[in-house]
DNA sequence: TTAATAGTTCGATGTGCATCGAAGCATAAC
DNA sequence: GTTATGCTTCGATGCACATCGAACTATTAA
């Protein structure tokens, strides 16, 4: 008996329902007043969608006080989004007119690692650079980039053993191409709000950059500074 | 501007629909007439479906004499369903109830590769033969591994050098389990039908192997035989 | 030609469900 | 205590859309 994906399908299907998940896709946990705003609908309405969706277990709630907070369930539900997401800006007609959030576009979150036009030249970057081999679907590092993130204090003999593949690649919806998933690439995001070079846009997913933190950014993980912005 | 996931997920949400695309995981081109059936309804609504899945770029169409000719249109709507199907599997109550069809659960098509309890041994097999290292989420062919393939007649430097990946890992929804997809995985199920050790099952994603052809497989992919079937 | 099959278009029907107002309950602030 | 805020339940409304019968076009068979 083959599992029926029109349920999954179905909670998606919904604009309210789908504007909520694309919100939570910046890996933040939000409360249910919140979404109901990025959704555009009342209070009311969120409520049932969100029960609806932590139902289907897409979402997971936390209550705290008089706050409830949802996340998604899981990297597999992430996954399946950044999917859809790849699959829709490849069949809609270019997107075509509308200018787009030139932030999102620059750089966002991708659950939890660097997506955009500077997650593409990161994962450009250590390529060029000899400290990744582009295999595909999924990467490499080679014994130049094992010094340079242990140097940076990442612990890369305890990422290998992990189950989680290190150095997966994530395909963009937006520049269509490799940027860096995988456990790295979610040290590299993490590291990069630890020296607070960049902070989360509050309401979406879009990645802030100081001039400062950008420049270090380039530094470390030795970019070429051909970025307009 | 984000791609609006909704429309996409609306197209798979009907039930009526998403019976269709499943049919059409089986790789093979089915015509109008046999997706309605597949999908118990009349042939005006499945006409009304099929036309909305076109436009939705899901599926493409090539029109042979009085009959209409569907199939997924490519990769990544293959990939995307069956995404889907592990997230469904993993949030069902473990099927709970209902005998599932054992044929699909032996051995079933997954697009254009083998998929089961028979695919999942296959990978398993060639692991433990050391012909193929299992890297997480893809795989690479061993020194072993493309001496043996070669022999059999696959021109191993030529899949490498194409764009698909060869030794994909794809999570397989009845067994949760990885098992052997790409262009490697394409091949070797083509050689079963070529080789005619098996054929497609005319209404399902199942493949009905011969007893003969089945030990042939196993050999040829040194596969223990501590399958009960 | 006539008959049969494959697929489509149109119109009518019915239903599922998103939406919000109003009221209710819980927690936190004052 | 009282008031404010976060979230939920209930009920009424309205719309989108899946469904099928009937009639129509196109291709193949006889």
């Amino acid at each position: 008996m083959e599992p029926n994906i029109s349920l999954v399908a179905g909670l998606i299907a919904d604009p309210a329902r789908s504007k909520m998940l694309m919100a939570l896709m910046g890996g933040k946990a939000l409360t249910a007043t919140e979404l109901s705003i990025e959704a555009e609908i009342t209070a009311q309405t969120a409520s049932s969608h969100l029960g609806k969706l932590v139902d289907g277990e897409l979402l997971q709630v936390r209550k705290q006080g008089r706050h409830k907070y949802f996340q998604l369930k899981g990297q597999h539900i992430a996954v399946m989004l950044e999917q859809l997401l790849v699959i829709t800006s490849l069949s809609k007609p270019q997107t075509a007119t509308g200018p787009s959030d030139p932030r999102l576009q620059f750089a966002r979150v991708c659950y939890d690692h660097l997506a955009g036009e500077l997650g593409v030249k990161l994962y450009d970057a250590l390529v060029s650079e000899d400290m990744l081999q582009d295999m595909g679907e999924q990467s490499v590092l080679t014994e130049k980039g094992k010094k340079h993130f242990t140097s940076l204090g990442v612990d890369v003999a305890a990422l290998e053993k992990a189950k989680r593949p290190m150095c997966k690649s994530c395909l963009d919806w937006s520049e269509r191409r490799n940027h860096l998933a995988g456990s790295l690439g979610k040290w590299i995001l993490d590291f990069t709000f630890e020296k607070k070079w960049a902070e989360r846009d509050l309401d979406s997913r879009a990645i802030a950059f100081s001039a400062k933190g950008l420049k270090s950014f380039r530094e470390t993980f030795l970019i070429n500074p051909d970025v307009q912005n």
